[in-house]
DNA sequence: ATTTAATGACAGATATATATTGCATTTATC
DNA sequence: GATAAATGCAATATATATCTGTCATTAAAT
């Protein structure tokens, strides 16, 4: 399913998905996917997009009821 | 870096790698390369660690000085 | 001492995450 | 309403996560 925390997250940091890509050093197409929740991404990705939004794993990408 | 944590989590479990492996759904040699810190997993697959474990991905699988 | 279970290491094959490019659609601005 | 920016969508190409199989090593059990 869609990622709405990530989605919230980097509009806190009020970047565009182009923006965050660059930032995170992955196509602006990755970072679209994952916010719509048809992408696997790999961990180390998900840290360095945590990162970026100065957030950790479980604030963006657990989900306590799946 | 060698993934301690998820060491430790599984020995709490008293699981092998092999058993571990079957209830995620991998191979034994995944679970083994996550450990040793030489694969960069998919979220997914985290995310099934966890839960096997009951454990989050923070408590697994972030490192906050890294 | 032998057997067995658990783990590490390696090589080749397959599945899939990610890149690249291009186009369509929406939204805001002028 | 024309232009531009942000986003979704699709196809092909490449990199890499994961599988399968095999062997070596260690530790535990008999």
């Amino acid at each position: 399913m869609k990622n709405i925390k990530l989605k919230m997250a980097r509009a806190e940091h009020d970047l565009s998905q182009q923006e965050l890509a660059e930032r995170v050093g992955v196509s602006r197409q990755t970072i679209g996917l994952i916010e719509l929740g048809k992408y696997n991404p790999t961990l180390n990705l998900c840290k360095a997009i945590c990162k970026a939004l100065s957030k950790t794993l479980d604030d963006l990408f657990w989900d306590e009821d799946e």
